[in-house]
DNA sequence: AATGTATACTTGAGCTAGCAAGTACTATAT
DNA sequence: ATATAGTACTTGCTAGCTCAAGTATACATT
């Protein structure tokens, strides 16, 4: 019976996940393309960047780390670049190597929208939960993953 | 500095979010194409249905409780359609509405879906959770959502 | 009855992402 | 030195989704 509850409990969370994630990124999706006119991978990806020792990143890494396949990390950082946010570099032992780079240019979209996106989330969250429950919350959704939590702290 | 607090744990909540997603997402999605041949949303409608009185549901309200967009779900069903696990049924008394209804084949196919499927849920959350962080987990990211989570019981 | 507004649904265009296959470079083994 | 395998990245193709616009039906007001 155990495992029965366990799977029960299990799903539940599971559905949660699924719709929260789906209605929260639909909101925050449509606030940052309306406010700043970037996604939210475009938003993740420069985040991932900005805290990048000299702002660089290997695609692959930068790939895993937003939880996107290699192609969909080329394309993605194809519209950066042709933006100006981002920008290539090549590595000098390894010739396979491309990096990513944020821009001066890309480093100030960043905070740009950084200060929106960041009021929103933290007023979507602070609606719905206490600060325990949110340490809490952040704990569990944390295991999911097995990399570690980028901190959002000041850039 | 309460509210320096609760964004910082709202936005970790947040990124554990969207990468926890991502990744089971991925993970069980490519299993479902795998082991069955449809996708998580393809799953998802048709577990709706199930559990809906005679199988069967507005096109509107089914988009929203997958979090869809119209077009959207008219789209995914028209692909279970023509697969013939779903069909549809006109309502006498509104011109309308369109009714999506599970076929018996498609209650077949759930089924069968649904066995490796709950599965594979089963293990990725049975791995890093306790029964009492799972109870936490759920209703945690339930308050994500206004509408209610159906139960996933016998059908 | 006629008009205006809201709801349910569909369709066209465009975007994003994934897979599979291909290129280029590196590391390993013989 | 050469073959083999592995890694980093890109590109062609396709599936799925969204937005905007359009159709059809229902309801409300006058």
């Amino acid at each position: 019976m155990s495992t029965q509850v366990l799977s029960e409990q299990g799903f539940q969370a599971w559905l949660g996940l699924l719709r929260g994630h789906a209605a929260l990124v639909r909101k925050l999706n449509a606030e940052l393309i309306a406010d700043h006119g970037i996604t939210i991978n475009d938003y993740d990806v420069m985040a991932q960047l900005v805290r990048a020792p000299e702002r660089k990143m290997r695609r692959v890494d930068l790939a895993r780390s937003v939880v996107l396949s290699a192609s969909g990390i080329t394309r993605l950082l194809d519209g950066l670049e042709r933006d100006g946010w981002v920008c290539k570099a090549s590595c000098t032992s390894d010739g396979r190597i491309t990096y990513a780079v944020l821009t001066d240019e890309g480093l100030a979209k960043y905070r740009a929208a950084r200060a929106t996106h960041l009021a929103s989330v933290r007023e979507l969250f602070a609606d719905r939960y206490s600060c325990d429950e949110l340490e809490q919350l952040a704990e569990l959704l944390g295991r999911l993953d097995g990399t570690p939590l980028a901190c959002e702290t000041d850039d």
